[in-house]
DNA sequence: ACATTAAATCGTAATCATTCTTAATAAAAA
DNA sequence: TTTTTATTAAGAATGATTACGATTTAATGT
């Protein structure tokens, strides 16, 4: 996922161009790792002074469903990332301190779902947490 | 794990009894399943028609703590399930309507902490979701 | 059993993340 | 440029969780 596909998703769905959005999507694109809500306003809001809690929300649940970005929840705090560029399947390290994430290639639910056949299983969550190089 | 063992951690670490403890307890020895702070609240107010929500999450907290309950976090809410009896590391299928779980034998982590040698790792979670059979 | 002490609880207010509401504003289409 | 419709600001509302001061209760020693 890049800035420019993003605003083309915007578009093709029928969103606007905004200064804000795409300002929003920028951050995303220098900043590859989990960004909470928080972090994303402070972010914008030297560039936009009155900006609003409101629309950073509506904005990143937007994103979220156009699959522009994806959603963890850590601490009962969302953070949201860049969807990676792959197509693969794939799950995440997660840095505890600053959300910088590193691809796992293994995916353990290749077998599970059989194995469950009572269990009609629709979702699953695989993330490993810890501290990255950098914040060790 | 049980509700005369888990009375016991508390006494043995120096925490009193209380009526409104053993009946926590003994609701998550009644139900196997994950449950939220508000369900175990409902669930003794019956009895104890002041309780406190203070007295439900600091008991709860206290209860993770002890590794009496253990804890996961799903749409923004924590819920507890009673810490499974078994020393064998594993995970599980969570209903998403019931809370009701069972367990996945196998562990994506083996090769992960190896692997992943310039990430210092501190824990994981691995959950699948679904619809338990009496759910469906 | 009774008094003492420290922990537990109640009732309520505060906090934190998130969502909602209404009116004003700005982007796209005609 | 006007109209239409989406987007935004500002702040109130919500829902889960935590914090606080006053009161009550469980454990301990006498």
């Amino acid at each position: 996922m890049d800035v420019v596909s993003a605003l083309k998703k915007l578009k093709d769905n029928g969103y606007k161009h905004t200064d804000k959005r795409e300002d929003m999507l920028t951050l995303f694109s220098e900043e590859k790792r989990y960004l909470s809500a928080k972090e994303v306003l402070e972010n914008l809001q030297d560039e936009y002074p009155g900006l609003s809690f409101d629309t950073i929300y509506r904005n990143l649940s937007l994103f979220e469903e156009l699959e522009i970005l994806e959603v963890t929840e850590l601490n009962g705090e969302k953070r949201f990332r860049f969807s990676c560029e792959t197509n693969h399947h794939h799950h995440h390290l997660i840095c505890l301190q600053c959300g910088k994430t590193k691809h796992i290639d293994v995916c353990p639910m290749e077998d599970i779902t059989l194995k469950a056949s009572d269990f009609n299983v629709t979702g699953h969550k695989f993330e490993v947490y810890g501290y990255c190089s950098a914040c060790q």
